[in-house]
DNA sequence: CAACCGTGGAT
DNA sequence: TATCCAAGGTT
């Protein structure tokens, strides 16, 4: 048990240390990204959020300026066709995103009269929100106090904290209480945290060549202070993309992408050669939700 | 908890 | 050319 006395202490060395300096380099190179203009809202946080699972800031922005001109609201999102959402998604990837962010939309519209829930508990009984969106939408959106774990700051406690160049390959329970223990306790304070931290992550702590000449906390950094050892235990995950259920599955989907009247059987074969592997992916894509037969045997994306 | 789920730019 | 990796979530 740690005395009142301990915690400030640990408190105050942290904010010295890492809060003051993360901050105000972020204040000082925080890229103008259109969801973290005040106009955004909390919606405009929400559907970023959502493109940025996996995707990166530079094939967002564009996809992202056209979902916020066509569906300002929660509720237009949710007036339209699923496939709608699925098509003006585009190649951002993961399409079943696109399915779950229509989904809580609907979502929002039913239960919170069309306003993006700002209680993390709520976020997270949305499709498509996990812990990480949850803490983000509630943290960039509402400003709370939530330690928000992406890959960013993960990457960054590794080095600076523990000292090691790549955080574990899953999230583990150290980790999160490592976050929890270094957010500040003033909630304005933890949201600048929160988004300075991140921020850091991408553009200076990156994953292959950081910058740590322009690392604000590079002279407390436990890895950069170690030498910067290389990274031990087992390689990351190295994923195969040629030839992959994934792959037929992406041809599959561009081509009802890009018809505007339903596709024949016949138009989906040619994107594959391979029956087999090709009668899965699109049953896969059915059982998804993300194409629908019709009784006639053709296909489209989902009306419903 | 490991596997699955897209896509494209950088190295 | 092959690999890495990018604001994760769901099963």
């Amino acid at each position: 048990m740690r005395t009142h006395t301990e915690q400030t202490e640990q408190t105050e060395q942290t904010e010295t240390t890492l809060h003051t300096p993360v901050i105000a380099w972020f204040e000082a190179n925080a890229r103008d990204l259109p969801w973290r203009r005040p106009e955004a809202g909390a919606w405009g946080v929400m559907v970023s959020e959502f493109m940025l699972q996996q995707t990166p800031v530079s094939r967002v922005l564009p996809v992202y300026e056209q979902w916020v001109a066509r569906w300002p609201r929660p509720a237009d999102l949710a007036a339209e066709a699923p496939g709608e959402a699925v098509r003006a998604w585009g190649r951002l990837g993961y399409p079943r995103r696109a399915l779950r962010l229509h989904g809580a939309a609907q979502a929002i519209r039913d239960r919170h009269n069309g306003d993006v829930p700002s209680e993390h508990a709520q976020l997270l009984a949305l499709p498509g929100i996990g812990e990480y969106t949850a803490a983000a939408v509630a943290s960039f959106a509402y400003g709370q106090r939530h330690a928000v774990l992406d890959t960013n700051v993960r990457r960054v406690f590794a080095r600076t904290v523990t000292g090691v160049e790549y955080p574990p390959n899953a999230t583990t329970a150290a980790e999160r209480r490592l976050a929890r223990s270094l957010l500040p306790e003033d909630r304005t304070r933890a949201a600048e945290w929160a988004a300075a931290s991140m921020e850091l992550g991408a553009l200076v702590c990156t994953a292959r060549s950081p910058e740590c000449g322009r690392c604000p906390v590079a002279a407390h950094c436990a890895w950069k202070l170690a030498g910067k050892p290389a990274h031990e235990g087992p390689p990351r995950r190295g994923q195969t993309y040629a030839g992959t259920d994934r792959q037929v599955r992406g041809k599959l989907l561009a081509v009802l992408r890009e018809a505007v009247a339903p596709v024949t059987q016949q138009a989906l074969d040619a994107v594959w050669d391979e029956p087999v592997q090709r009668a899965r992916a699109l049953d896969g894509l059915v059982s998804d939700g993300l194409v629908e037969p019709m009784a006639d045997g053709l296909y489209r994306l989902p009306l419903t």
